[in-house]
DNA sequence: GGAAATCAATCAGTGCACTGATTAGTTCCC
DNA sequence: GGGAACTAATCAGTGCACTGATTGATTTCC
């Protein structure tokens, strides 16, 4: 009997806590469009005419996946997929009139989402929350590019 | 501009903070062995000849992705499915000296990486952040199986 | 005892997420 | 100007996660 407990473990709260907004999302915000789908909607509305990787980039999403989404979103129409004439490597990004109306309407509907999603904690907690979170991601993340090896020189 | 911050997001913190985790998992526990697989193990170690469908119940997996978890882990020859012949519909698991070999090792080092998981916080904050994941964990989950309507008879 | 309801498991379909390899453009630098 | 190095995007392969439909065994209840 070796057995662990596992609701000590961040990693499988970790797991249980995005099923648990995944759940959510479904009910109260839209069956249609993914939280990840928004991301990219929400970083494209910052910032029209992003190329593919940045947005990945910016939402926290890698090469392949920030690919498929996008596809996704172009077949449904939400964004345009442009080459950029100064690097043909690039696709420019863009929303369509349809996509900054999701993002519009969606964006009042993860508002309240969000409230649901919280409300069991107090208002402190809720900040503390979003803090605690927020840190150990950023540290783990920080993990990923080793702190970068000391070149004799440049 | 109507852009939203996402990192007042819970859902979108969720997302990014198991990304981390995966990250961290693959460097330090194992490549082969997944979290979800691992708390399957974990699950029968705890109560060995469970059914498939209460291993689910355990971990946080529905029926179909437990099933396709329990046949990996089938396939890697880390436990065994037999039919209960008390009811035909079930199968009954158990892991077989490799599974429980496996389990032993990884339990070692998910401790390792629980450590340096959780490492940015304080042991305060550590607890909290626990405390904090799972409450509102729980309560989404609570929201899924409406709290019973209630019936005239039975 | 047998039809209806229930239940465990599987299957089909969709979507997120990662790694490693490949393809096609660009830049660097001699 | 042309090869080497780099870079954006895609492809192949694996695994988690969910819903809705189906199959086969069991229980319930008349």
């Amino acid at each position: 009997m070796a057995a662990v407990d596992l609701s000590t473990h961040p990693g499988h709260l970790a797991r249980r806590l995005q099923q648990a907004h995944h759940l959510l999302w479904n009910t109260m915000v839209s069956e249609e469009i993914t939280s990840p789908q928004f991301a990219v909607l929400n970083a494209l509305v910052a910032e029209p005419g992003l190329d593919q990787r940045t947005v990945g980039e910016r939402v926290g999403l890698d090469r392949s996946t920030i690919a498929e989404v996008i596809n996704r979103l172009g077949r449904r129409a939400l964004l345009d997929k442009v080459r950029d004439p100064r690097d043909g490597r690039r696709f420019l990004l863009r929303l369509t009139d349809d996509g900054l109306r999701v993002h519009r309407k969606l964006t009042v509907r993860t508002a309240r989402m969000n409230q649901v999603f919280l409300a069991p904690l107090s208002a402190e907690e809720q900040d503390l929350f979003l803090d605690l979170v927020q840190r150990v991601s950023d540290a783990a993340e920080g993990l990923r590019n080793p702190p970068e090896p000391p070149r004799a020189q440049r």
